[in-house]
DNA sequence: CCCGCGCCTTGACCCGCATCAACGCGCACG
DNA sequence: CGTGCGCGTTGATGCGGGTCAAGGCGCGGG
């Protein structure tokens, strides 16, 4: 069965959308998907554009941002390896979709991912629940972006990062400082955070000066004591 | 059929989830379901409690809110009638609903109408699509919080809560002055907005001053120039 | 090899909004 | 009828973070 070869070499096979379905069940979708690669700074979707496509990504990382009409922007989400893209059942899309990193996607023509979707409850309930988290997840942005000081933003920006790199790498029980390498420059962790780009520097060198964290270079950036930091993401 | 009855005087049975379904099946719903009355300020369910209930809300205005460790809150969303509340296959909640006004709602065990949805198709496809609009209008909110000022922040919400009024009332197409009440006090606006009290009163105050709104008194406004309005939330 | 460009840092300045404070109004309550 | 309280307004002041500007690395390309 081709169906089933294509999906069998895929990296994400069981954490994504897919991975409620069976073999058997596997073979719908794979008709209809197609492998799609992205350069780092290609965009896949347009905000306003008509909503054509849905999709799982496979590698990379993406970022799903809005804008205001003079050009402000807002990252409003970060898409990793097993998430799915793309918004069924609209007509347009509200979000511009573009990738951090080089990535590759699998692509479904939305109308007919929509019928695969009618026909495979269990794939459709898994949808729902990880709709729910990320709308649990947009809401505690809110919180952050509406409430909090540039300090604590960062602060929690660096441990949300940490625990990512973290649970991949799984160095979870290690208490000695970690290091990991950010996605995004310092622009576009501002645009995250709400922030400007020369906030994002003053900040992460401020607590570099204190020895919270350390800055070996480049993209990585070293976790030197993680309750310092906890304390400064969330004053109590 | 006493089930049918109780759901017949319902004011939103066809607005609300359970339009998706037939007399017949909205039985099943009925067995589960009870009302409860809600008086302003109210607390229907607490961030980190155990996520017990799931409910329609029937009338009246609910907040959902978040809130730092030292008591900073952000309001995240607002439920008006028909609205869905409550977080289905999470174990724990991760925000507060609050009555803003007195409120009615008509509540299910969230473990039994997880059964619910899990039996009606429909009833779960119309939950998808109206958490994939609350979780757009979320990121939505993102944008806005994170990057507009005091000025175009008060602009969009007095835009959006006119839409609001003017669609339950229908004078859609008036062009004249339009005048509606806010459900919300002033501190209320400004949780919503991320803003300070004092923030919000003088931003009302100013667009008063040259003649976009009026402030009749008491909650009320006035739009008197509705695209000056929109040229103070969206800049070009 | 040097140039240019993307990314980051640092400094000087200033403005938007938070903060602190005082006061007015309407209303429930003793 | 006064008193207190919730809500809103207004003013004075200060600071956090935005804005503008300059310069330093690292790297790819001519």
């Amino acid at each position: 069965m081709a169906a089933i070869e294509i999906c069998a070499d895929c990296s994400v096979r069981d954490l994504a959308l897919c991975g409620s379905l069976t073999d058997h069940e596997l073979e719908a979708l794979n008709a209809l998907g197609r492998r799609q690669r992205l350069s780092k700074g290609e965009t896949v979707i347009w905000a306003g554009d008509e909503s054509i496509i849905c999709a799982n990504l496979l590698s990379g990382v993406l970022k799903l941002s809005a804008s205001t009409a003079d050009g402000r922007e807002q990252i409003v989400g970060l898409h990793y390896p097993a998430d799915f893209i793309g918004r069924p059942y609209a007509d347009a899309a509200d979000f511009t979709v573009t990738a951090l990193t080089d990535a590759e996607l699998c692509v479904f023509p939305r109308k007919q991912f929509e019928q695969v979707l009618e026909d495979h409850v269990r794939m459709e309930r898994l949808l729902l629940q990880r709709t729910f988290a990320a709308l649990d997840e947009a809401r505690g942005r809110m919180l952050m972006l509406g409430r909090k000081s540039a300090e604590e933003k960062i602060a929690g920006f660096l441990l949300d990062m940490a625990d990512r790199a973290g649970s991949s790498a799984c160095r979870a029980t290690v208490e000695g400082p970690i290091t990991f390498d950010l996605p995004l420059t310092r622009g576009q962790i501002a645009d995250v955070l709400g922030l400007t780009i020369e906030t994002v520097s003053r900040q992460m060198t401020k607590l570099k000066a204190s020895g919270v964290i350390g800055l070996p270079g480049g993209r990585a950036v070293t976790l030197r004591d993680r309750s310092a930091l906890e304390e400064r993401a969330e004053p109590a």
